[in-house]
RNA sequence: GCGCCCGUAGCUCAGCCGGAUAGAGCACUUGAUUCCUAAUCAAGGGGUCGCAGGUUCGAGUCCUGCCGGGCGCGCCA
């Protein structure tokens, strides 16, 4: 049960009783009512806002509306208390026993708790990592990556059919680059002196194997030929084996994906002619001459008449270009492309991860899926601000320009795939993060990743030492669910309860936000609530987990102490995170 | 010059659809260890929510204008 949404159906249920009874306005439009947990502690279990959001609706004033609906749910059985509080807030206490039936709740439904088919298996398409094949992924790329996984887990986890891609940017000039740059790594695999790799090409070691692989397959076939007769063999040669890359560094990081698409084959099958015919069809394509960008110095700046896209009907700042000069697709024009397909694959709600750099083309391609999809369907695009290195509190120097990039292998292979997934959900993704090499791997308070395993394997050693006391079958979940879970009555234990019933609420909020990162935040407060607690048992020997004198009192304990497990695993397998059972 | 994102405690950051006396960790001071992992916990001080207006019962949150930082601005992707 998410008790908030249960109590907002019995206050909307009163308020409707209200109604009836003449008391207040019939017809009132209950949208902007919600139940939350407070803030203070002291406000309660549950505060509701119907009596302010009404006052105007009813004409009457919110005390006055509060008190009404006050003395109607002080009648429920499940609440111990109601208070009018403040300009008019209704605040609810729930009786002990109704927490602690939550938690058998809980217990009874295992694994699934807090998961409601909010989807009603409604198709989402979500986009993330889509980096160049040039290269293996760095460290920027892998925050996209994370963020994308954990948000499509989520999506799953909540009733949606997910889909996830990564859209390959196989087509530019960037590519090409790519070729010649193994060409040359090629060349020097055939015993040429190549001397240093010529400015413009990638420099980097990891085409090497590659250059030697191309020599192995295709011998010493491409060395004196002219550039066209080799640039789309090794192209295509080379793309496949960044694209191997790339699987790697995800596989090691432990994200997947269903789909790899090609902007290469989106042009072969002309999808892109495709859309740029609808778009014309639809008279959103004129021939026209841009501004260019004031106050930005571009000497090469000369006016052209090209087609444009009318993005500012669709709430864009200027028109866009479809076509480069040379007469290909600009980038523009094949994502429109591959976002109408995947329109017309069935999506209407799309999610697109990027990163900072790309956040000038939002706009503009939130144009383009409205111009797409005759308005039908909506983009929303996760901006990954950047993560910013650090070891041990000094900066990690990573400059563009010298091409020395912290790859995200590094990072896997040093902290653990775990600690870097986490980690990079710590923040909302279009907030700045530190990522310090150091302090992730730290056993200590300030490292969110280890503070809350180590709940988790605080538990799972509770539970284990539970068992030596009680036989094992007893502790299994389902079996807890069915005890008398009356001796949970300290105010942190209830605490610790009420925390968990906060699951459900904390899921649905983030996935509709699409903001996973408000999980790790919870499971920061879980943890926290625990810890607390655990140490509690140290100085007062009646809370203590597993006290051999008393079986019925542990057997409880263990019961609160099962479901902690139970969410705190949860929320870690929507992280792609393996909960740990020990830490020695 | 224009657009997007950000600005909350000394530092790093939460703050849900506008709610009550703005929270957490770190750092600092003090305290807790026979006993389930003290790798933890408790207490204390610390704030003009960048600035100024506006909207309303109520603004960190919404609107406008400034200030500061980041990213970007036709034929890169």
């Amino acid at each position: 049960m998410n008790v908030f949404s249960y109590l907002l159906g019995v206050i909307q249920g009163e308020i409707e009783n209200l109604s009836s009874a003449g008391t207040l306005p019939a017809g009132l439009d209950l949208g902007a009512v919600s139940v939350e947990p407070p803030r203070e502690a002291a406000h309660g279990d549950a505060a509701c806002n119907a009596a302010l959001v009404l006052a105007r609706q009813a004409r009457r004033k919110p005390r006055e509306i509060a008190d009404s609906l006050a003395a109607r749910l002080e009648e429920r059985a499940e609440i111990r208390a109601v208070e009018v509080a403040g300009p008019g807030f209704v605040n609810l206490r729930l009786t002990d026993d109704f927490w602690r039936a939550r938690l058998a709740e809980l217990l009874a439904t295992g694994a699934g708790y807090g998961a409601e088919n909010l989807g009603q298996g409604r198709p989402v398409n979500v986009e993330y990592v889509s980096a160049n094949p040039t290269g293996p992924l760095h460290v920027g790329h892998a925050r996209g990556a994370v963020v994308g996984d954990a948000l499509a887990n989520l999506l799953q986890h909540m009733g949606f059919a997910v889909t996830r891609e990564y859209y390959v940017n196989d087509a530019g000039a960037q590519v090409d680059t790519l070729a010649r740059s193994v060409h040359a790594r090629y060349r020097e695999a055939c015993g040429e002196a190549i001397g240093a790799i010529p400015e413009g090409l990638y420099p980097g070691d990891y085409l090497v194997p590659v250059g030697e692989a191309l020599a192995a397959r295709d011998g010493r076939r491409w060395l004196d030929r002219p550039e066209e007769d080799w640039l789309p063999e090794v192209r295509a040669f080379a793309i496949e084996a960044m694209m191997d890359l790339v699987r790697a560094d995800l596989d090691a990081l432990g994200v997947r994906h269903d789909l790899f698409r090609s902007e290469r084959a989106l042009v072969g099958e002309g999808r892109v002619d495709d859309a740029y015919a609808a778009l014309e069809a639809d008279g959103l394509i004129y021939r026209g001459v841009l501004e260019p960008p004031k106050g930005k110095r571009d000497v090469d700046w000369e006016p052209r008449e090209q087609s444009l896209f009318r993005a500012t009907a669709f709430g864009d700042d200027s028109d866009r270009p479809l076509r480069k000069s040379d007469g290909t697709w600009t980038y523009f024009a094949t994502d429109i492309a591959y976002h109408r397909d995947k329109v017309e694959r069935g999506f209407s709600d799309l999610i697109d991860v990027w990163g900072a750099d790309h956040g000038g083309y939002v706009k503009r391609m939130k144009a383009a899926v409205s111009a797409l999809s005759g308005e039908g369907a909506t983009l929303d695009v996760k901006i990954c601000q950047m993560v910013k290195l650090l070891d041990g509190g000094t900066p990690v120097a990573m400059s563009k320009r010298a091409g020395r990039f912290v790859m995200l292998r590094e990072v896997v292979d040093e902290v653990g795939k775990d600690v870097v997934r986490f980690i990079m959900l710590t923040r909302r993704n279009d907030a700045p993060l530190e990522f310090d090499l150091r302090r992730v791997t730290e056993q200590s308070r300030d490292n969110p990743v280890f503070y809350v395993q180590y709940a988790h394997a605080r538990a799972c050693s509770a539970l284990r030492r539970g068992a030596e006391v009680v036989p094992e079958a007893a502790l299994a979940p389902a079996a807890l669910a069915g005890i008398d879970l009356s001796s949970l009555e300290d105010a942190a234990e209830l605490d610790l309860i009420r925390r968990l019933c906060q699951w459900p609420k904390v899921l649905a909020g983030a996935t509709l936000a699409h903001e996973p990162h408000r999980i790790a935040f919870h499971l920061q407060e879980l943890a926290g609530a625990f810890h607390l607690l655990w140490t509690r048992g140290k100085d007062d020997p009646r809370l203590r987990f597993v006290d051999a004198e008393r079986p019925a009192k542990t057997l409880a304990r263990l019961a609160l102490i099962s479901a902690l497990k139970i969410v705190i695993a949860e929320g870690l397998a929507l992280f792609g995170v393996e909960p740990v059972q020990e830490m020695r």
